[in-house]
RNA sequence: GCCUCUGUAGCUCAGUCGGUAGAGCAGUGGACUGAAAAUCCACGUGUCGUUGGUUCGAUUCCGACCGGAGGCA
């Protein structure tokens, strides 16, 4: 079976990502698809650093933008949108390509993982939660470990999040996490993805890069998008945002400017580190350094290269 | 000018009754399957300001010098 060609553009944050997957739409007649669990988010243009009309230069961008803050959003549901839009701009005649900074959303799409039907159960996590803080993790662990022993020997007992998600698995599906897993496996990917990560050579250059973009930000209206999802009311999803908690002690007036501009850097600085650990590891990844490209241009042939490869 | 305090990891500091040192933060590496911009794990060698002295041995005690803070003139 021909597997259809699908380059993705990924890397950390102010790596220069978008600027990027426009120039390639531009040569290969592309649309660009957002793979960014934030820019989902309607408002939030400012702090998730959404593209705009001039940036953009004509070509189609999805999966930006469309989602009411008040609504919470999972891989699962990004995963069945992106092949849809993949599969709409493909049917166009055009070029899919696929850019962004989640490496979750990524690996989801381009691996084809399949997700259940099933959905979640709020509540259970909540009163998990609850224990999980009076009684500790560990015994949530053990409980886990008695239904998914496999799953329990990979969670180290603080990590909640995941215990509790591998116990809802099992209250809602009356299956394991660890069977989910090889289900979520079971189909063969679609797609002859181009892995193009973005780096820099030099971490100081990329953390420049970060502090420019964050006072970019403040000065470009940050603080007012801020007070307005503090006003609104937001699922537990948006509200993970960069931006708006770092922002929030300025605006109340309990520290400096300066400070909250600091704290957008260190936590964005952060996200970077996490995110290059992800896209340095993603099989078939090939990292583009940008102090090597005397330009767009000869970033973009680099690019080209990768994705014209003869692969069997 | 004199007196007091102070100088230890990128930052804030602890400590060694003399046997070359350790916390928090920062930083780095890693994990990641329905919250992922989230969440979790691991990692601490640095001329102990400089220079003399005492000592088997000094970052630790003593002197001088240099830098910083405060006080008195």
């Amino acid at each position: 079976m021909k597997k259809n060609l699908l380059p993705v553009i990924c890397g950390p944050t102010a790596s220069g990502k978008s600027a990027l997957a426009v120039e390639l739409a531009r040569r290969m007649g592309g649309e660009v698809v957002s793979a960014d669990s934030m820019q989902v988010y309607a408002g939030l243009p400012i702090g998730t650093a959404v593209p705009g009309e001039q940036e953009r230069r004509g070509i189609p961008h999805h999966l930006m933008g469309f989602l009411p803050l008040a609504e919470s959003f999972s891989v699962a549901q990004y995963a069945a949108l992106a092949h849809q839009t993949i599969a709409e701009i493909a049917a166009r005649g055009h070029q899919p390509i696929l850019c962004g900074g989640t490496g979750l959303y990524i690996r989801a799409v381009c691996e084809n993982l399949q997700f259940t039907e099933q959905q979640t159960d709020t509540a259970f996590r909540e009163a998990m939660q609850r224990r999980a803080e009076t009684q500790g993790g560990e015994i949530l662990l053990a409980e886990l470990a008695e239904i998914d022993p496999e799953t329990a020997a990979r969670l180290h007992p603080r990590d909640h999040k995941r215990i509790i998600r591998a116990l809802e698995i099992c209250r809602l599906t009356g299956g394991t996490a660890a069977e989910q897993l090889v289900y979520s496996r079971s189909r063969p990917s679609p797609y002859d993805a181009r892995l193009i990560m973005l780096d820099c050579r030099d971490r100081g250059l990329l953390y420049r890069r970060i502090g420019e973009r964050a006072d970019n930000m403040i000065a470009g209206g940050l603080a007012g998008e801020a007070r307005m999802v503090i006003e609104t009311e937001t699922a537990p999803t948006a509200k993970q945002a960069i931006g708006y908690k770092e922002l929030a002690p300025w605006i109340a007036g309990e520290i400096s400017r300066e400070q909250a501009a600091e704290r957008l850097k260190q936590e964005t600085r952060r996200y970077a580190k996490r995110q290059l650990t992800w896209f340095r590891h993603m099989a078939g990844v090939r990292t583009l350094w940008v102090e090597d490209y005397d330009g767009m241009e000869e970033l973009a042939g680099a690019a080209m290269t990768i994705i014209r490869e003869v692969r069997e």
